[in-house]
DNA sequence: AATTAATTGTTGCATATACAACAATTTATT
DNA sequence: AATAAATTGTTGTATATGCAACAATTAATT
């Protein structure tokens, strides 16, 4: 045997998102939403207005996925939706307003991350990324 | 604002462990489990005979989700379990040839992966790793 | 232009995950 | 030994995810 159980690169990935899913989640107690709710806003406020595939495009969602996550961000009310089939979404004021108001939140966390991975760490992250991708 | 949105720790975490789940499951087709449960499978072969509370621990796992898991194995016939309140639990005979059967499938998705990430990126990884727990 | 093919979104179904509340058991205290 | 405290497992509830099948729309062919 080449490799140890113990070695997986799948267990080890989902390992780790959920112990840093954790982390986010212990910062989020507060707010209306949770840490992958908290992606898809910030993805909107850098994409602006797109049809709800590009969410998934970039953040490597399923369609059917993507439908419900942001089915549920709509019901929440920070969402915007054009009634096309395809239609536009955006961040609604209400969505624009939670994501200043989570900056701040999510900058702690990065910073407290930061402590964790290092200078270092970051390129590593970006390294493994890079050729995962 | 001292980082990018796309730079969250969080979800690049999380979007990587979608896309190697994603190919896990590729190989998987033929299975009549997930990769989490390969891992589950995986663990238990090392462990031997323990309480499932273990699993959890060794995988970062919130003990509602390892009894869910576990018992969903169990009723795929592949796990033994002894009758106490907090039960042992193992691979039966089906589990154990299972596992015999997925570790050659598992070590062609760590080759394909090795060929991605390379000896660097398996580095990289560990060192991240050693960092979040 | 009409028909065919491809794309996109939704819904049913199954698994994965965590939290809260509870039940059962074990460990500590007195 | 009896009671209190801590630990462990289970179940209800909610979100996250992917696949398959379907519906609706858009794009391509003829």
């Amino acid at each position: 045997m080449k490799y140890e159980f113990q070695d997986c690169i799948g267990s080890r990935l989902r390992q780790m998102s959920r112990i840093v899913d954790n982390m986010f989640r212990g910062y989020l107690q507060d707010f209306d939403i949770t840490e992958n709710q908290m992606t898809i806003l910030f993805a909107l406020k850098k994409l602006g207005e797109v049809e709800q595939g590009v969410v998934g495009q970039l953040l490597s969602l399923e369609r059917s996925t993507v439908s419900r996550n942001i089915s549920m961000l709509y019901k929440k009310g920070y969402l915007l939706k054009s009634d096309a089939y395809r239609p536009h979404i955006s961040l609604s004021p209400e969505g624009a307003a939670l994501v200043t108001k989570l900056v701040p939140v999510w900058e702690d966390i990065m910073s407290n991350l930061y402590d964790k991975l290092g200078e270092s760490g970051l390129a590593y992250l970006k390294e493994i990324e890079l050729k995962i991708k």
